[in-house]
DNA sequence: AGCACGCCGACT
DNA sequence: GTCGGCGTGCTC
């Protein structure tokens, strides 16, 4: 405790020049005497000294603890002044205690040197570093500032963020070179770009090194895009090829890309497109499927500058890409974007923020358009990238309805399950090619529903809603828990309700039965199928498990439409028309023969918006009617999940921004985050709303009084989350 | 978050 | 008179 920079701990030998103690202090020097024996057993390097050149490393030790979310200094011993740089791994002593002159306790913990000082702000006397685990500085400036600002919009922790940012050290791909950087390829041709009015001018934008931000419809079909251009035969994801040319047109002008894709076969389809564009050397995927030391390889290339572009799943979002030129995402609305740890980033929002960071161009691409992409629309803040009418009624399927009241009035259709129409043109598409039929997940079960006129199912004794429960799928309340096995409907008398998802596994047996020629092929969680061959099968999946075809599909069947349609969700709809979108985006063109049968009430929004392929009017519509009612993404949304008690004791402690409504609280099913399997407690679940542009506000606050929280340990710690998916 | 210090009840 | 409850505060 002084003025001096660093005072550093007492050699070993100080202790013989203690003064005698007291006989209070008797007790103190038996412990001492112990310490001491401790140390003589077990030899320790003596500490050394200081180094004069900017002598304090400030340091973020890797705890996750929101209240020590902070920078701590600590002295640079000499031997360490060379590679103590800012940016590399590090381990420090963390959370000793002074006794007597020394420190004591505290375990070695990780962290990163964030800035070397002349001196520091902190009043006591420094620890030193005690190793610095190697010279790679994997923490860059940029790294830093983004996963700042992602703790503070998501209002978490910066030792989360890094978590999910900076991969774990692997010796062996740390200590290899990385390959020799290639020089900028040419600018690419614009290939399947030609289907959009303003394509080729963007992809001429980032050649010319500007920052173009588009939200993209992406059309059906168009061919891979490879080298011969705009249309080689068919074949589905000209989506591709067109990501890939826009990261070719960036790295063109000198500047760096990164692509972020929902799922690994996505990232696969890109990779290959780069590969043929531009050769190997120039692009890294990063996926959680090469391996945790394959991938620090591959992301120690981009740190290091040897490559320049990157494509991956949502890990990706943080990939340190310099010089960043593009930041794409492809299909945003999928959930898979968001991660699982805290603070839930999702790559969208993360990607935005560094293209703001860093002045890149942004492309928000998919077959679908969310909210969240026509709200940039909205504020002008990005431009549409889309096809004309005449070029999307070219490349999407011929889309139609059938009631779901359609019954079916032929053995094999019945036999199917089938409405009669969707069973016809199965039967004769299965002439020319595959044919996809998408089937719910099990465990999307919506709220149950009367069979007949589809009244909600509610319990007789509370109206609470009904569901089904345990092995034998009895009917329950799931407020007040009463069971009710003779529900009749009160409207219409109907004593049926449906609700049980049929799996994937048992449709595709009755389809097998009622194709009897026909192999049937299943894709779904546990076994997904990246692609099915160019010839007649029916190949059942689940929503985002869908193969892709070699020839396209002859035609889809989507039977899931009450399913999706049915959930209790904010985005129901949105993510509805995303699925069949993504499905029927599979499907052969109009002109090819291609067909797609959605089985369900053509009145509604996501039905119509699929029948005339227009993924971007509807998201104008249902941008317009979020924002009428103050919801997000116009408006900014956090939710709070906790026992009621610590709910009200956050609540008690926030100060809201001004204007904030407070919905809720509402009893939430347990379950949501860790897995406690001990006695589930009663959840409950608050939303704050705040306007549109208070979101900053809202997470500050959030983490304040959290922290308030878990420094005054007045209640169990609650669940934070900026912009939760699941609003019901 | 850990971890230790510190000030009030049931026991040898 | 002690052992031990967890309230409070700190960690470079």
């Amino acid at each position: 405790m002084n003025g001096t920079p660093d005072p550093g701990p007492p050699g070993p030998g100080s202790a013989a020049a203690d003064p005698a103690p007291t006989a209070g202090e008797q007790l103190e020097l038996v412990r001492l005497e112990l310490k001491k024996a401790r140390s003589r057993a077990k030899p320790r390097v003596s500490p050394k000294a200081t180094t004069r050149h900017l002598p304090v490393a400030r340091v973020v030790v890797n705890k996750g603890a929101l209240v020590i979310d902070q920078f701590f200094d600590y002295s640079v011993p000499v031997d360490l002044d060379e590679i103590a740089q800012p940016g590399v791994r590090v381990r420090v002593r963390f959370g000793a205690r002074m006794v007597d002159g020394r420190r004591e306790g505290g375990g070695l913990i990780d962290g990163f040197v964030v800035a070397r000082l002349e001196r520091s702000d902190y009043p006591g006397s420094l620890a030193p570093l005690s190793q610095v685990l190697s010279a790679e500085r994997v923490l860059s400036p940029e790294l830093l500032r983004l996963c700042r600002a992602v703790a503070d919009r998501y209002a978490g922790s910066l030792a989360d963020v890094l978590q999910l940012a900076v991969p774990p050290k692997r010796n062996r791909a740390e200590a290899e070179p990385s390959p020799e950087p290639l020089p900028a390829p040419a600018r690419p041709e614009p290939g399947s770009w030609a289907r959009y009015p303003l394509g080729e001018a963007f992809l001429a934008a980032l050649g010319d090194g500007e920052s173009p931000r588009a939200v993209w419809a992406a059309l059906p079909g168009g061919g891979w895009g490879g080298a011969g251009g705009a249309d080689a035969g068919w074949v589905g994801a000209g989506w591709a090829g067109e990501l890939a040319r826009a990261v070719a047109a960036t790295l063109a002008s000198g500047r760096g890309a990164l692509v972020v894709l929902p799922e690994g076969r996505a990232v696969a389809q890109l990779d290959l497109a780069l590969l043929e564009l531009l050769g190997a050397g120039r692009h890294v995927a990063l996926t959680a499927e090469h391996g945790p030391e394959e991938r620090y390889r591959r992301w120690l290339a981009l740190s290091r500058g040897s490559v320049r572009a990157v494509v991956g799943t949502r890990a990706a979002m943080f990939a340190p890409v310099a010089d960043l030129g593009l930041v794409a995402v492809w299909d945003d609305g999928d959930d898979r974007l968001s991660d699982l740890n805290a603070p839930f980033p999702h790559a969208r929002d993360v990607l935005l923020l560094r293209a703001v960071e860093a002045g890149a161009a942004v492309l928000i691409g998919g077959l679908a358009v969310t909210v969240e992409s026509a709200q940039l629309l909205h504020t002008g803040w990005a431009r549409p990238l889309v096809g004309e009418r005449s070029e999307v009624r070219r490349a999407a399927p011929l889309v139609r309805t059938v009631s779901e009241r359609d019954q079916a009035n032929d053995a094999g259709a019945r036999a199917a399950r089938l409405p009669s129409h969707a069973w016809s043109v199965a039967r004769e598409a299965l002439a020319r090619g595959p044919v996809l039929v998408q089937v719910p997940r099990r465990g999307y079960v919506p709220r149950l529903a009367c069979v007949r006129c589809r009244e909600r199912a509610r319990c007789r004794h509370c109206a609470g809603p009904l569901e089904l429960r345990g092995a034998e799928d009895a009917l329950c309340c799931d407020w007040c828990g009463r069971s009710d096995p003779d529900w009749r409907c009160p409207e219409c008398g109907a004593d049926r309700l449906r609700a049980q998802v049929v799996g994937a596994r048992r449709t595709a047996e009755e389809l097998g039965r009622a194709f009897p020629l026909v192999p049937v092929r299943t894709s779904g969680r546990g076994e997904v199928l990246a692609t099915v061959p160019d010839a007649p099968a029916l190949v059942v999946a689940t929503p985002g498990a869908e193969p892709v075809a070699e020839g396209g599909y002859a035609a889809a069947l989507l039977l899931d439409g009450w399913a999706l349609l049915g959930r209790p969700d904010l985005r129901a709809g949105e993510d509805t028309l995303r699925r069949w979108l993504n499905a029927a985006g599979l499907v052969r063109s109009r002109e090819q023969g291609g067909s797609v049968v959605v089985v369900a009430d053509e009145g509604l929004r996501p039905v119509q918006a699929l029948v005339r392929w227009d993924p971007s009017g509807f998201a104008g519509t249902e941008r317009e009617e979020r924002a009428e009612l103050h919801f997000p993404p116009v408006s900014r949304m956090a939710s709070v999940t906790g026992t009621p008690a610590s709910v009200q004791d956050l609540l008690s402690l926030i100060r809201l921004p001004a204007g904030a409504d407070v919905l809720g609280p509402v009893a939430v099913r347990g379950g949501g985050g860790r897995a406690d399997a001990g006695e589930r407690e009663e959840q409950e679940r608050v939303l704050l709303r705040v306007d549109p542009g208070r979101g900053a506000e809202l997470a500050t606050a959030l983490k304040a009084a959290q922290v308030a929280q878990l420094v005054r340990r007045s209640a169990e710690p609650v669940r934070v989350r900026i912009d939760p998916l699941d609003i019901g």
